[in-house]
DNA sequence: GGAGAACCTTGCCGTTTGTCAGCACCGCTG
DNA sequence: CAGCGGTGCTGACAAACGGCAAGGTTCTCC
């Protein structure tokens, strides 16, 4: 720790474990009252304190407790629909965050993989200082300058928690299924491939196959493959991966040319924390709770009453 | 949930995880401004929002790495002289309070000990709303009206997380070894005493045997029974039972007339976070230390020199 | 030893927040 | 149905806070 770090930490302390007044702090701290509200900003960006809000105001919807109960899953928010700042869409990301920080301990190993939805998570998330947790980018990545890449989420996740991110430096989508093989058999890469296991808790969304997929729109596949896809059974996209109806992964050319984690071991983790904003993404989300990939589900209330009528037995 | 707190949690969320000025939370839920500020000073009291202060510089004082090298623990806190609020005796409750707070996990389980120290940590500890977790009271109560029963810790400590406290409901030191085995062995108490085993964290203090220690002011041993007991080699004080200064259980009367944890159930908790504040308890921290009590410390720089100086050996 | 950067302090002002008396409303009671 | 206690909301005010500009101090690096 940094000497300048030294002040910061006093100063946060006084304030808000103590409860003191800035002017009280400075005179403890024989420095200006200025220099307190300074140090108290940094403070606060860096994460020395963290303020949480309780999300059990979402858990606590009766529809929240029928799809636990329902679907046999280990907890559900149901984010209702509301104006302004409380819409569903712009309030799922907040109720996210919040409820998988909340899951987050001093030591977890956490593993992230990537999309519009898990980016927002990440922009919601508040900062906090858990230096002995782990990262982990749970699919390979995006050559192209695409705005919400595997990496970025990864890294994005470790700074807002000060934590250690562990990239995974392979392409998601190779040109070729010789040459995923090789790369997956590469020392470093099966390493990293490894030790996804090791994780506690992973966040993740649901990809659609429909023509607006993310897989599509990042060039990871041509729009018309994915159209005979889908007419081949797929119905979603996890960690970039076509799974059917029934949640699972589908023997093809795309999905054998993938650098990603493998879903068994997906499956494997304890905490499988996923985030749902769009409607459309219902069948692909039925399929991945179907293929037990969902423990922790945040969705809005018109998706859980969705899923709620379409009668999913537990897994 | 009741409907008075619907209005609370969302005034709260839009003010502390949406970042809007309580005249935004005003305008977006239809109330007055100063109806914000009340609702959020709720939100506040009841946990619903919690604030929590890293405590990284007091784990990064050197001599708590030393420590923690030197004598195999897991975690140690050293709180350094200060002035006014940052004396170490005045500060180390607050260490204590929120160090213990970033260990816990949504749904740990909680074993709690008693004395002048706990209460004062949990009188520092910030509120939360921690639902799924049990605070489980370690040691029988006493029946006279001292400041510092063991059930009033639990119960504290219990309110201020929202927890449940799980109380002990039998004396801790009864007048004669028959009762005590008796009582032991009835169903509701050796049902209680066996659920501390679950515990993933226990919270306690060391007790001296000085003749101002805390089982002879509540009453629990007389003075001269305590004077002989430390000629006999008793050194220190876990959970209301004397330990010798390896730390090894005491085979005497008073031991054996208590109703309290075991203490080979202490030493598999997993994390046993300790917390001493009077220099004179050296000697009973080491012997703690010695007997594989401890793998979390919170104590003073002046009691961390000693414990370095001193040489303990790993366990 | 001087230029310049970094950081702190003082003084200030507008904004944001905490608080409290007072008022409206509701359910209860005689 | 008037009276009454309690609850909760509001308006107004004072305290606390965030941030800016100007100037001082310390340190570093030529």
């Amino acid at each position: 720790m940094r000497a300048s770090d030294q002040i910061i930490h006093k100063a946060a302390w006084l304030y808000y474990t103590h409860n003191m007044r800035q002017e009280e702090v400075a005179k403890a701290l024989n420095i200006s009252r200025a220099s307190v509200a300074a140090y108290l900003r940094k403070a606060r960006e860096a994460g020395v304190v963290s303020i949480s809000a309780s999300t059990r105001l979402y858990r606590e919807e009766t529809l929240a407790r029928r799809l636990e109960d329902g679907l046999g899953l280990g907890a559900v928010w149901i984010v209702p629909e509301g104006g302004g700042a409380m819409s569903a869409e712009a309030n799922i990301p907040f109720v996210a965050a919040n409820a998988f920080l909340s899951l987050i301990g001093p030591t977890s190993r956490i593993g992230v993989a990537w999309g519009r939805t898990i980016y927002h998570v990440a922009d919601a998330m508040d900062v906090a200082d858990l230096q002995d947790v782990t990262v982990t980018q749970l699919c390979g990545n995006l050559g192209a300058p695409y705005t919400y890449r595997p990496d970025q989420c990864t890294i994005e996740i470790a700074r807002r928690l000060n934590a250690r991110p562990i990239n995974l430096y392979a392409p998601l989508v190779l040109s070729t299924e010789e040459l995923a093989r090789g790369l997956r058999a590469e020392r470093v890469v099966a390493g990293q491939l490894a030790g996804i296991a090791e994780c506690d808790i992973a966040l993740f969304s649901v990809g659609s196959v429909e023509p607006d997929s993310h897989i599509v729109a990042c060039g990871a596949l041509p729009a018309d493959k994915l159209a005979r896809m889908r007419e081949e059974g797929a119905v979603g996209v996890i960690g970039g991966q076509l799974i059917d109806g029934a949640g699972r992964w589908i023997d093809c050319s795309y999905n054998r040319r993938l650098i990603s984690v493998d879903l068994d071991t997906v499956r494997r983790i304890p905490k499988r924390f996923v985030v749902v904003v769009e409607a459309g993404k219902f069948e692909a989300l039925a399929a991945a709770i179907r293929g037990g990939f969902v423990s922790h589900l945040v969705v809005s209330a018109e998706m859980g009453q969705k899923l709620l009528e379409a009668g999913l037995e537990k897994p």
